[in-house]
DNA sequence: AATGAATGAGAATTCATTCAT
DNA sequence: GATGAATGAATTCTCATTCAT
């Protein structure tokens, strides 16, 4: 009798366990590095991945997938629009150098993919349209300029952890709520 | 007497040149292949710089300093600051290409010192702070904040490029400048 | 379940393997050499040793625990002083070359720690601890300073080899057998 | 006018101020380093020696023939044969730093030729000679054995300093006097 | 005479992947 | 299913020597 396992699931515990060790080396992590962090051997990993980046990109999907659902139960309590846009700062703030990493995971990806000549992942827009059409939705925001503008600061702070000191972001987000109220009612007195 | 060649000037040569190889490959592009590119030995870049990290680092600091200028006789003509704002997105719009490449150098940098344990290079913060100076001046934006949220928006819209479709910089400028008026007109009016 | 091999043995007989190679060429053998000696590939020689260094480092303290055993075994037989040198003295001259070869792979990584900056070798200490201390059980020689003149003698009979024609390590023996005994027979009147 | 300038002694000079850096890094320091070191470019150096070898051979040769003048001096102010060893061994124990750094130098070359497949260089084989027949002269030792007894008991005292200790050379060379004078007082009873 | 830029072969070491057990 | 030994091409970096100036 073979062991009971159940592939997909330990499938995706090794790739959560897996996170750290990419987060922390990038994509340059050795697969040896990798199955020692997993408590596992080279062999066993190249049994449960065809290789170091199918693993790696499952990672990504795994990780921004989980996020989504993360966000979306912390952002629905809240009402407004600038109440929500608070709240999404607020966690972000709370989580940074969690985003950073996946951020920086996304990017090494995203780069390594480019430099062997490979299409952008149809796997990767999948998920970059998840996480928009999330955005979309729990901000309420309709307006794809503005929720450009939104995401585009969003991806700008986590980046900008990279230098130095870590700016807050949740000011940042209060920031953003008092302009964007300004706007829109400017925008409102325009119409009339 | 040597041969003759102007040492600072040569080495000046050689980090342009490179520039568009660490571009395409990141900071994992070989010595060889960054010799060949140049044209030399690897002995000679060796002779010119003492490690790649050097190479690299120097590479970073020539590229900001350079974008500096530009972004100064660009954007001094203008005179409000949403003119300012507009001119200097038209600007990023248009090199679009080369400002991620650069981003995502910078990035490849940081995150390569960061893995080896190195702290965050004294370089390249000076470089940055210079950058935030220029902005601040050209700009005519003294707080904080509000400085952090346009740079922000500024990195998040050069790394928007990452996902697939390239987003119009240059309207999300028009749209920055829109809010920031608003805003500040609105702030005007409580403080009376 | 893995191929079978016995790590530990066969780290060993690699090591032994690899001395000869050492004794040619010294610390300066290469990797590649050493693998191709061995019949293994670089990457196999790794698995088996962190670095050249390390590789090196357990070779010297090999190659002198076996001395220190096969000197026991010769000398024990003889039961003076003078039959013990003489009996040693002949088993250096028979077997001069290696020696000769042993002494050199021990200067030559002393001397290229020493160029590292390194500390002089905890391991080395040892392993010259126990030589001394087998010396000085074997001959029978309690004082520290006739100890250290006869195995100062060793020595430079060892590394005279460098210098053209071998001498006589035998014939030497017996003139230090000699001149032992008269010195001590002279010491001994002189105290009574 | 060409600069006024004694290749030969200019050669001398060069050769004098290279030896801290052969003695300090071995055979392997580089000859940009040694260019460094004395101030020239690596053309001068090769406008001066033809090779490295060359440069290293010559230095052997400078070194020891100074050496000889020094011992030269120094002892011939004793008159007995104890005197004189003790008047040596002083010397040796109080310039040991720079007599190990000398040997190590020989021997760093020596095996390099030996690696090279060279003979034993002529050269070496004059100098050797010479420092045997300045022993035997100083010392007033005419017998071959007891010649060599002395000097392999000098090497192997340099040679100690490896070990991390560094041994009292001048006791040694008491206690050599010592076992010396025993030795011929008896030889001498024996004979008649 | 003197310079130092240029060379390129070769060094130690790493790593994704395979495969016999 | 699981193991980890084995591979070898590729990486960064070094260095004696040459040669145009």
């Amino acid at each position: 009798m073979p062991k009971i396992v159940d592939h997909v699931q330990y499938r995706k515990e090794l790739l959560h366990k897996s996170f750290d060790l990419f987060a922390e080396k990038g994509y340059s992590v050795t697969m040896r590095q990798i199955a020692q962090g997993l408590g596992v051997s080279t062999g066993t990993l190249y049994h449960y991945f065809p290789s170091k980046e199918s693993l790696f990109e499952q990672l990504v999907v795994e990780l921004y997938e989980q996020d989504i659902l993360q966000f979306g139960s912390e952002i629905k309590q809240a009402n407004t629009l600038s109440e929500r846009i608070e709240a999404g700062f607020q966690l972000l703030e709370k989580h940074q150098d969690y985003f950073f990493k996946q951020m920086m995971v996304w990017i090494d990806f995203s780069q390594h993919q480019d430099r062997e000549g490979k299409e952008y992942s149809d796997v990767l827009k999948q998920v970059e349209e998840k996480v928009y059409t999330a955005m979309a939705d729990l901000l309420g925001i309709a307006d794809r300029d503005l929720l450009l503008f939104v995401s585009s600061l969003v991806d700008g702070l986590i980046i900008g952890q990279m230098y130095g000191e870590a700016p807050s972001i949740a000011r940042q987000g209060k920031l953003l709520a008092k302009m964007l109220t300004a706007y829109l009612e400017k925008e409102q007195r325009t119409l009339n």
